[in-house]
DNA sequence: GAACATTAGATGCGCACGCATCTAATGTCT
DNA sequence: AGACATTAGATGCGTGCGCATCTAATGTTC
C-alpha cells in the first residue's frame, strides 16, 4: 500500500487535470463541429471503430471503451447513423444485440478530423510531464 | 524548442487524460449531488470563494481562476444565490461590475462538501505519475 | 454633450449529458 | 410450456453547458 497522499497534493492535481481537461476539450468540441460537422463525443466513438481491428462493434464493446454512459452512447450512434457516417445491424445471435459497423464516408470523414484533433491536441494538450 | 512528440503518444496522453477526468469527474458530479445538493461546478465556486483571501470577488475575477464559460459561471452563481449559499452584490465603482460574497450557509455547505470531495479524489483519481 | 464603441454580466436557445424507465429478447426454474 | 428475472439498448425527462445576443453602464471622439 502506497503512503498515503497529502491532501492539498491531491486536489492539485484533481485542479490540473480539470483545466487541462476544459481547455483541450473545448476547443476540440468547437473545432470538430466547425470543421467536420461532429462532436467530440462523436469523433471518439468514429476512432474506436477505425483504431480496433474489426469496423463493427457491439454497443456494449463500444461502451466498455468510451467514457459514456449507456443512454448517451446510444445517442451518439444515433446521430451518427442520422448523418450516414455509421450503420446499426441486428445481431443475428443475440438479437437484442445491435452491431455498430462505420460507413465508408464515415471512414473519410474520420480521416479527415483526425488531422484537426491531432492539431488541437498538438496545440493544447500541456506537455508531457517528466 | 522541444522535440516534436509523436503523434501516437500525444493520443494516447488524451485517452488517458480524458477517461481519468470522467472517471472523477462522474463520481464527483454525483456524489456531491446526492450529499450536498451542489453541482461540481457550483462547489468550484464556493472552493474559489473561501480558498482566496477575499469570500468576496468580481465575476470576472472568479472567471479568470475557473474553466466555465461566462455564461455558465453566470447561472451557476445565480443556482447559488437561489440556494443562499452566495449572495450578489453590486460594484459601486463600476455600476456594471457584480461582487460575489459567500454566506455563512455557503461556508458550512462548502466545509461539509469539501470532505465528500477530498474523499472522491482518494478513491477516483489515479495515483500520481512517477 | 451627443453619437458611437466597448465592457460586465444576464438571458434565449439549442444541444449533449445522466438517470430512470420502458420495450423486447433471452435465461431460469418448476 | 408458463411465470419471473435479467439483459441490451432506446427513450422521456430534467439539467448544465456554450454560443449568440441583449441590456445597461462606461469610455471615447468630435
Amino acid at each position: 500500500m502506497p503512503p498515503m497522499e497529502r491532501e492539498t497534493d491531491l486536489v492539485e492535481r484533481w485542479r490540473a487535470l480539470l483545466s487541462s481537461y476544459n481547455e483541450v476539450a473545448c476547443h476540440l468540441e468547437r473545432v470538430l463541429g466547425e470543421a467536420h460537422g461532429i462532436t467530440l463525443s462523436e469523433y471518439e466513438t468514429l476512432d474506436r471503430l477505425t483504431t480496433q481491428k474489426c469496423d463493427k462493434r457491439r454497443m456494449q464493446d463500444l461502451a466498455e471503451t468510451m467514457y459514456l454512459s449507456q443512454s448517451a452512447l446510444s445517442r451518439t450512434v444515433s446521430r451518427l447513423v442520422k448523418n450516414e457516417l455509421v450503420e446499426r445491424t441486428h445481431c443475428e445471435d443475440d438479437r437484442r444485440g445491435v452491431f455498430v459497423e462505420i460507413t465508408e464516408t464515415g471512414r473519410e470523414r474520420w480521416a479527415e478530423a483526425r488531422k484537426t484533433h491531432l492539431a488541437v491536441l498538438a496545440e493544447h494538450l500541456s506537455p508531457a510531464p517528466g
